[in-house]
DNA sequence: TATAGTTACTTAACTTGTTAACTAATTGCT
DNA sequence: AGCAATTAGTTAACAAGTTAAGTAACTATA
């Protein structure tokens, strides 16, 4: 043990062993759907991002999938291979890749759609809406706080 | 895009993305500070699960620091080499492996705790105090609840 | 007290993520 | 216009996580 403890929050309360803990129990009762549908949770969380809007940049889905280049490069090859995106060149930009869900992507997703809501419903019955909501609510803003932080130039260097 | 995107919460209030986003944004803060101390976020989380406990096994180490039993196993090889921990098994369970902080382990918390300290005040700053804690309150109380609903029996197959 | 079943951990093979170097395209500067 | 600097994405080598099988030790039961 330490001689001094209380340097550190106990890890029950450290924010990023915290969130890891609460994400690994969400999942849990979430990944057998994903072996089910024989996606990854990767894969998965591509495909999400990817429905949101209507052409999305490679790098875009990158950051909002928690994703680096190189992995985003080897999933979409994956999901491109099963008809479920498609992966084009942009013509405006010819670095950028213009990812976009096709209709068997589209498919695929409705047809999880409802195993998958029936299992975060069961959670958040389970949590209590009005908790679920709060945390939900809380990340965003939190996400929020970070990144108007990380932005600014408040105490970028001279 | 899906021709029914409400059937999916978007995926800045999807909790799984949501947890992981969130806590990517607060790693990239504290990242630099392991890579300086030559340590990563797996050996580092072990370390820290270990330094609050006298003795531990290394299931229960696996448990809380959401790893599997061979990466624990890798885990413990590398901080046990460093001087970090004694890796000792269990004389009333010869199966069991008991996992202690040495002093040396003791001391590298120590050193880097000043700067740990820093990194989270000032994060803890940028989010607020008061929202920090409702946070790690939140995700405390969430995992008690789906925690408490996996172990009871009340929907166990009959 | 055998022995079937379970638990704790390890090893091995495979799959993923990571880092760094590379290509191609675009932008900014002079 | 010309060229350095930056950006987007890929590839390749390596490190880490994952799954499955294996070993050793313990527990429950007949």
């Amino acid at each position: 043990m330490t001689k001094n403890p209380s340097l550190y929050d106990p890890t029950s309360r450290s924010l990023p062993i915290s969130l890891l803990q609460t994400r690994e129990l969400i999942m849990e009762v979430v990944r057998p759907m994903l072996v089910r549908h024989s996606i990854t949770e990767q894969q998965w969380r591509v495909l999400r991002v990817i429905s949101e809007d209507v052409r999305l940049d490679a790098s875009t889905v990158a950051a909002r999938a928690c994703l680096l280049a190189p992995s985003v490069t080897r999933i979409v090859r994956a999901l491109a291979k099963r008809g479920f995106i498609s992966s084009v060149r942009d013509v405006s930009d010819k670095r950028r890749t213009v990812l976009q869900l096709t209709e068997a992507g589209d498919a695929f997703l409705e047809k999880v759609s409802p195993e998958s809501a029936e299992i975060f419903a069961k959670l958040r019955r389970t949590v209590g809406a009005e908790r679920w909501e709060q945390l939900a609510t809380l990340l965003s803003d939190i996400r929020s706080d970070i990144q108007a932080k990380d932005t600014d130039q408040s105490d970028a260097k001279p």
